[in-house]
DNA sequence: TACCAGGTGACTG
DNA sequence: CAGTCACATGGT
């Protein structure tokens, strides 16, 4: 929570993932992986011209059009078909019916998300997170750099052995994992990029970068 | 001109 | 299980 504080003064609040509902936020997860927030934007756009605003339609949609249509959001083959195997469960699972899918509980909303291809851990939780509103830690790089900078981690570094870190030490609060993940972000894109800019840094106490104050000299 | 951006799945030893 | 690679556009 002291990581919290300092970066909501240094940043927040951030306001993050705004989005107009849960078909917007899931396309939006599967079109951002490793890719800029604003190519996303310029594929949503075209998805929403091209009356591609919905699960069916998505699904009926001829693959090799959806991708020309998300293009600028990259990878737009893999996407697509990302896009349409979602879209698949959604229709043939559920009926149409999305808020059937994020009514499940969150180990069982997460296990069903992780099945589906082009679903990973990280869009799972943003997906379990922004979309249904449940507390579900969300790691992203920018997430793993600054607990490997602070010196947080002492276990392994899998996904999951970054998201105990927060899970057991904050309270299960959807409002304040949307936000502590959109403070990271901030973070992360701004100053604790790949190379650092260290000169202002809210953390950089608690940092054992050499940018910062070395902890010792060994 | 390189390098990077709100990752994931397939393949290898 | 850990490492490596393909996937691709747009901005700096």
């Amino acid at each position: 929570m002291t990581v919290y504080e300092r970066l909501y003064s240094a940043y927040g609040p951030r306001n993050w993932w705004p989005a107009d509902g849960p078909f917007e936020v899931i396309a939006g997860a599967i079109l951002t992986q490793n890719t800029a927030w604003k190519n996303v934007q310029k594929a949503l756009g075209n998805m929403q011209k091209a009356d591609l605003w919905s699960f069916p339609a998505l699904l009926q949609a001829d693959r090799g059009s959806l991708a020309q249509v998300i293009r600028p959001s990259g990878y737009y083959n893999t996407k697509a078909r990302k896009l349409q195997e979602f879209a698949s469960v959604v229709v043939e699972e559920y009926d149409g019916s999305v808020e059937a899918l994020l009514a499940l509980d969150i180990p069982n909303l997460r296990r069903r998300l992780l099945e589906i291809w082009g679903i990973g851990e990280e869009t799972a939780d943003d997906i379990v997170l922004y979309a249904a509103g449940k507390p579900s830690f969300v790691i992203d790089t920018y997430t793993r750099r600054i607990v490997d900078r602070i010196g947080w981690k002492s276990g392994g570094a899998k996904y999951v052995d970054y998201q105990r870190l927060f899970a057991d030490l904050l309270p299960a609060d959807a409002a304040l994992f949307n936000e502590y993940h959109a403070l990271l972000d901030a973070h992360g894109s701004r100053t604790c990029k790949k190379t650092p800019h260290c000169h202002g840094c809210p953390l950089q106490d608690l940092c054992l970068t050499g940018h910062a104050i070395r902890p010792r000299t060994g």
